[in-house]
DNA sequence: TTCGTTGCAAAGCTTTTGCACGAAT
DNA sequence: ATTCGTGCAAAAGCTTTGCAACGAA
């Protein structure tokens, strides 16, 4: 990609990327003073197309059908990129198992998570993100990002209570 | 401990382990008819004891300078069995590692995390809560336990601006 | 040309597990 | 006596790292 003329300018590089998040990415590479490679661009982009949760190997193996090949430790050292100006996230589900998040500009939202067949369901609210800076406030805090995970049982398991 | 006439009801029993969350242990024990050794004596004291936030491999090395012996096989197994009961909680505070955390009953918070100094905030907000409630509410979902982790930078770090 | 980046394989860590011995009921 | 729990050491994962070759600017 970006075969032609290279670019001068972050915003013109960045215009051609795709999504806003490899857009923000690109930008990340630039400000940082790093390279733009194939490698780095393919794990974005794998990481980006979807919208759900994924583990490190996941990537790894998705890449290994696709045209470029990423070795596991460029994955995990893009990986890293990608937290350090926070595209990805690292979260905890329990049960469930660690995962990583991708996460869409502009677009936050929390998680429950059904302890008992183990889904993950997303949801937002208005109030309660206004809620959580109140309190920041209060406290002093600058808040870059934050993340509520609700446990327990979804509708569906309660409905189905016959264990 | 223990070394009278044994309990006969897990109420004698709970009464004196010291905390209520080593209560809350014992009982869950007794419940899975499970054994009361030395080994989990020793772990969940150790935890129960401190207020704070710990890694597995603390506790090992705690207790090695204690007079009870404890493998870091049994503190893994322990630690699951916490956790099953809900008395311990498995956090991820990013940059600052993955971390437990001792669980104290009926006092829920959730925390700051400070992505410059790295230090962990305690808060308690009960509007938070309720505003929680209310959302699991609406969509069906019976809320067992949450964990809300706000990141960015504390006051302190605010204040001392100079990097 | 010059550094940053990659791949590979080795090394590191944390956590789990099989098994024989030991302890609790 | 039984049955469950523990310690040990080996095994498993998962992630990081050193180093020579490679590729982007």
């Amino acid at each position: 990609m970006a075969k032609s003329a290279p670019a001068r300018k972050s915003t013109e590089q960045a215009a051609r990327a795709g999504t806003p998040e490899k857009s923000e990415f690109l930008r990340f590479l630039e400000w940082k003073k790093l390279k733009r490679t194939r490698q780095r661009d393919a794990v974005a982009n794998e990481i980006f197309r979807g919208r759900g949760h994924f583990e490190p190997e996941e990537i790894v193996q998705r890449l290994k059908k696709s045209r470029t090949r990423v070795s596991r430790a460029t994955v995990y050292r893009t990986l890293e990129l990608l937290r350090e100006c926070q595209l990805v996230e690292k979260l905890d589900f329990g049960e469930a198992g660690a995962l990583y998040e991708h996460v869409h500009l502009g677009e936050h939202h929390d998680h429950f998570i059904c302890t008992r067949c183990g889904k993950v369901i997303e949801f937002h609210n208005a109030d309660l993100e206004a809620l959580q800076s109140g309190i920041c406030a209060k406290y002093g805090f600058h808040d870059t990002h934050h993340s509520l995970r609700i446990f327990g049982e979804c509708r569906e398991c309660r409905g189905s209570r016959n264990s």
